[in-house]
DNA sequence: TGACAAATGAGAATAATTACTGTTTAATAA
DNA sequence: TTATTAAACAGTAATTATTCTCATTTGTCA
């Protein structure tokens, strides 16, 4: 089993402090928390997902503060982005296989043939139907 | 060159006509004009900027009926989603190499390791920087 | 500790999308 | 072809997602 997400240890929790230290970010409660949030939600959570968790811990919180962090720590790489052009719909007339180049800059994205890769072999069955 | 993005020909307009007809939905002006400005664009446009395409066609044409028809070409099948996770922001505390499998129909998310695929080689320069 | 910049909370503002409603239009059958 | 009818349309209101503003609080560093 992977590192995967789940209850971050203390070390983890350390780099992420370290992280804050060296991108020059305050280290608040409200950070820490919202970090050990999304770090214990599998599956990728929306924010208002994070805030209603972490509005346990911290009734006080506002959504707006927890929008601001996420984006705080994808800017510092502490987290990533699931859906790269996430923020309005995209659609495709071409329904063929095919792949999506998306540069992380400006966000536009290049069609790619087929002809590239080869999916992979899965272990463990899945609820069938995904998407590349 | 693949059968990319462009003016769709009328063999392509024809079987987007006949899959319109199987599906049961009406032939109207709006829904053809949509279709064909989806083709015509590049880079998998917003509603928005197909929006501002088809009024010079049409310009009466309402957001609201861009909006619908994308919906019901998706549905149908006419068109595909370029990002399964639009809608809202989706973020990843697990920054190593990994993939994610989305389920199609409920949109959770499954993460698999990086142990699986091996990304193709590429014939043409691209702008530095994509996601798979 | 004290000063100051950064972060927070609350709510207003904006953007993206969907829902509602009365009118128009395409499909079907006589 | 024309009359009928359900579907689609345009316009607009409502909802949801996200960002912004600003007064107050908190962390950092000397």
């Amino acid at each position: 089993m992977a590192t995967a997400a789940g209850q971050p240890s203390e070390v983890e929790l350390q780099a992420f402090r370290d992280r804050c230290r060296a991108a020059g970010l305050a280290l608040t409660h409200q950070r820490e928390v919202i970090y050990r949030a999304v770090c214990a939600m599998r599956n990728h959570p929306a924010p208002e997902a994070i805030y209603e968790r972490v509005k346990v811990e911290i009734p006080s919180i506002s959504l707006g503060t927890v929008y601001k962090n996420l984006k705080t720590f994808l800017d510092t790489g502490l987290l990533r982005e699931v859906s790269p052009m996430h923020g309005s719909l995209r659609v495709d007339a071409n329904t063929m296989e095919h792949h999506h180049l998306i540069c992380t800059g400006c966000r536009s994205v290049f069609d790619l043939g087929a002809d590239d890769l080869e999916p992979a072999r899965l272990r463990s069955p899945l609820p069938e139907g995904f998407v590349l």
